[in-house]
RNA sequence: GCACCCGUAGCUCAGCUGGAUAGAGCGCUGCCCUCCGAAGGCAGAGGCCAUAGGUUCGAAUCCUAUCGGGUGCACCA
């Protein structure tokens, strides 16, 4: 249920018997027509650019068009009022029964928000993704509470999800890996580890060498690289994937797929996928021009095979192999994305660090190549987090052993406050994360602050329960509603209306942090209203020896709290009931 | 040098894809507890939406330049 797709149905209606009537003429475009909330209040519940947007193919003066079109609204039940304003505006008063039913709505409803927006279509979503070479760190688990938040959104939105994580096995830094952790077997053998340079000196491998010399004894030391390497590094890499999935567990963060960039190699498929650029004549050999600005010491002309790129809005083109005939990363990269394409996904999303942020339009020129036009690729880029202890920046240093991993993090302020916290901030702006502010009990924290709400409903409905008053759902549903006729009350219920709207601009623009600023505001409103109640006695959610008062107004709290479940389960918080 | 992201109240940030007099929190000023939880609420002050042009009925939002900040710039993933 969307309240304001519905009075826009009805605008169109309206419009649509006006050129019946010949007060319009045949054939006007009605795309652009909308109903939205006014900025102001004071301006109504909703407003219409109708008027305005007709005005001109209609050859008429907008405010003459608003005129007919109010008196046709008018006739509805649901309109209150319909007046002209400003330039052309239609500003709309809804009944108050409107807004009661959404009360009721909210409660008999299961998923009130829900829309059927996505239609079923599948959509991938792929994020974090990281390297299988060590813990997940704050950086990473910013983008998986984002991808993780907006596949569950999208899945709100009625679209079928696809959770993927891409694991980067098939690279040089799976080789590193392998190396790493066999110096950890030679440790645990009872040898001196030697650590150099190039390699990974986290202690996360220690138990990797010791699987390592459970598995395989003695048998893997003082043999050359080449007869453990292959093995260690797939051992290794299960190692790394599991202590991944056991970290992003400690966030709720799960996923369906995951796919191996190292099964591209063998199965043939980056050949098939480059044949299919090439094939459309996107693949060449030519050599690059020296990039500009700071040239790499060991910069040389070379020729390889290059991707077309340019194209499709890229720069450059990009190679696909290096010079010495191997892939470059970019190829299986391409492969993987084709082969998300070959699923017949509506929709890709892919989840990026934005220090990603130059691969985005070689990734988009290959997808853009590779598949129609009827499919979407969004590349979300996620910024940087920047971590304080009591107001203070606090530094990471891998070597100062300062280095925050998500596990850090979740162990120190739980995996609710992360993940609110984490997505009251867009994608692209840079994220604070103070870990003293995250647990604060206050207005400023807005995870406390929505839970809080919760929290207040909750005790309203102990106390009824004290009271004897029945308040279950379906009771509740079944009051009286039109004795929620206070403005104070109708404002709670008319920010519940904005709920399923909010929820498909959020799921449209798959942006998360919408719904967590939805709830701070609905959570403000239930605030406010609750604090009314100290000063007028008819405004308390408990009307003392009236239970039929009582039950109406306790269900337009519970339908508040409906909703703030509802959006907290996108955002993977788990309501709370009382405050701790 | 080029590309991408970002410049909104003193500070931290929203702003519903082009709508009316631009919002919230913190901070500042003044109020509200014989309690349905004040862990909260109400009111006030505070703005050239970086700057300059353009598009149109209408721009913080779209386009172009400029200034300022961040990120990334061959065969590493």
């Amino acid at each position: 249920m969307n309240l304001f797709a519905d009075i826009r149905s009805l605008v169109l209606d309206s419009l649509g018997a006006m050129t019946a009537e010949g007060t319009l003429p045949e054939g006007l475009a009605m795309a652009a027509v909308t109903v939205e909330p006014p900025r102001d209040a004071a301006h109504g519940d909703m407003a219409t650019n109708a008027a305005m947007v007709l005005a001109k193919p209609a050859g008429m003066k907008p405010r003459d068009i608003a005129a007919a079109l109010s008196e046709k609204l008018s006739a509805d039940p649901r309109i209150a009022a319909a007046e002209v304003a400003g330039p052309g505006f239609l500003n709309l008063r809804l009944a108050p029964s409107v807004w009661q039913d959404v009360v009721r709505t909210a409660l008999t409803q299961p998923g009130f928000g829900r829309s059927g927006l996505g239609a079923g279509q599948a959509v991938n979503v792929e994020y974090v993704s990281t390297n299988p070479t060590g813990p997940v760190h704050v950086g990473h688990a910013r983008g998986a509470v984002f991808g993780d938040a907006l596949a569950t959104l999208l899945d709100y939105a009625g679209f079928e999800v696809t959770r993927e994580y891409y694991i980067n096995d098939g690279g040089g830094q799976v080789d590193v890996l392998a190396r790493s952790a066999y110096e950890r077997y030679r440790e645990a053998c009872g040898r001196t580890p030697e650590i150099g340079e190039g390699l990974y000196p986290g202690d996360y491998l220690v138990a990797v060498g010791e699987a390592l010399k459970e598995r395989y004894g003695d048998s893997l030391l003082d043999k050359p690289e080449a007869e453990w390497l292959a093995d260690i590094r797939v051992f290794a890499t299960d190692a790394m994937m599991e202590m991944i999935r056991d970290d992003l567990a400690l966030l709720g963060v799960r996923q369906d797929v995951f796919f191996s960039e190292k099964s591209l190699y063998s199965s043939g498929r980056i050949e098939a996928a480059l044949e299919v650029l090439d094939s459309k004549g996107l693949l060449y050999m030519g050599t690059l021009e020296p990039p500009k600005g700071k040239l790499p010491e060991d910069w040389e002309a070379r020729e390889q095979l290059l991707f077309r790129s340019t194209d499709f809005g890229d720069d450059v083109d990009r190679p696909v192999k290096k010079s010495d005939g191997s892939w470059t990363y970019f190829a299986p990269d391409i492969a993987y994305h084709y082969d998300k394409v070959t699923r017949g996904y509506a929709q890709i999303i892919d989840v990026f660090g934005a220090d990603h942020g130059g691969y985005v339009k070689r990734m988009k020129a290959a997808v853009a190549a590779l598949a129609g036009e009827d499919l979407t690729f969004d590349i979300k880029l996620i910024q940087l987090v920047k971590l304080f202890k009591n107001g203070e920046p606090f530094k990471m240093s891998k070597r100062a052993g300062t280095f925050v991993t998500l596990r850090d993090l979740v162990e120190e302020v739980g995996a609710d406050a992360v993940r609110f916290h984490m997505l009251t901030r867009k994608n692209d702006a840079p994220l604070d994360f103070d870990f003293d502010k995250v647990l604060e009990q206050s207005r400023e924290n807005p995870v406390f602050y929505v839970q809080y709400a919760n929290a207040r409903v909750a005790s309203v409905l102990r106390k009824a329960a004290e009271a004897g008053i029945a308040a279950d759902d379906a009771t509740l549903a079944a009051a009286d509603l039109s004795l929620l006729d206070h403005e104070a009350e109708l404002t709670l219920a008319r920010r519940l209306a904005e709920w399923p709207r909010l929820v498909e601009i959020a799921a449209r623009g798959h942006e998360p942090h919408r719904i967590a600023f939805y709830l701070y505001d609905l959570a403000s409103d239930f605030h406010a209203l609750w604090n009314r109640g100290n000063d007028e006695q008819g405004l308390r959610f408990l009307q003392e020896g009236d239970a039929a008062t009582s039950q109406a107004k306790i269900a337009l709290a519970r339908a508040a709290a409906v909703v703030i479940a509802e959006g907290l389960g996108i955002l993977g918080v788990v309501p709370v009931e009382e405050m701790r």
